[in-house]
DNA sequence: CCTACGCTTTCCACATCGGAAAGTGAGGTT
DNA sequence: AACCTCACTTTCCGATGTGGAAAGCGTAGG
């Protein structure tokens, strides 16, 4: 029978996953980055950015690029940890599916 | 870098993606022990199986068993496909999962 | 001092979700 | 046949989450 998964609301909104993703393969990412490749507005991405933060999942970075200040954010230890849980779980739900055509 | 996913919004809720993975393995499942897995009222299930039949994902096959009626759901090939997409969207996800502790 | 840039915060509209409760249909009971 | 029960289904309803526009804020440059 299948365990009831234990799902991070925090981690499995879209948005929010793919943001884990990418920072999960390339360490540190910029706003503006993250911004074109999840495609949402200023505004939204900050928001998820907070709540990740919030959570204790993501580390904001603040270094001047160009003399203008950019915001870099990286996956804590936490994050790491919280989102390498998530897909296990997730892999778990995968592992489920029978062989496919 | 990373492509945007496509998620399928109606496998993707933590509910719905349970039901998938439940009716993944088990190939047919009753009312009743769906919504003992997933811990939620009549009113929620019998919502969230319309939408996946909306979607032509799953299929409900009405047996009386013991006189009484009952519903059996399973997935239909398209539902089985769409799942695996799913499934296999977030294992690229999960691949780009750093070695973690 | 004023403006521009790069986020952040504050609205706001909209969709979704979950549960309670009422409704429906197929079977039994009397 | 009238009635009841069971097993969902549908209809409310409130709570929550999401997304964008617009205003706010701090820093840097003119």
């Amino acid at each position: 029978m299948i365990a009831a998964p234990t799902f991070d609301p925090v981690i499995h909104a879209p948005g929010r996953l793919q943001i884990c993703a990418i920072l999960s393969s390339v360490d540190e990412a910029e706003f503006a980055m993250i911004r074109e490749a999840i495609k949402v507005s200023d505004s939204v991405l900050s928001k998820h950015l907070k709540q990740l933060e919030d959570a204790g999942y993501i580390a904001p970075r603040k270094a001047p690029i160009d003399g203008r200040q950019r915001t870099w954010v990286s996956l804590t230890a936490a994050g790491r940890k919280a989102f390498a849980a998530h897909v296990a779980e997730l892999t778990r739900l995968a592992a489920l599916v029978p062989a496919q055509a």
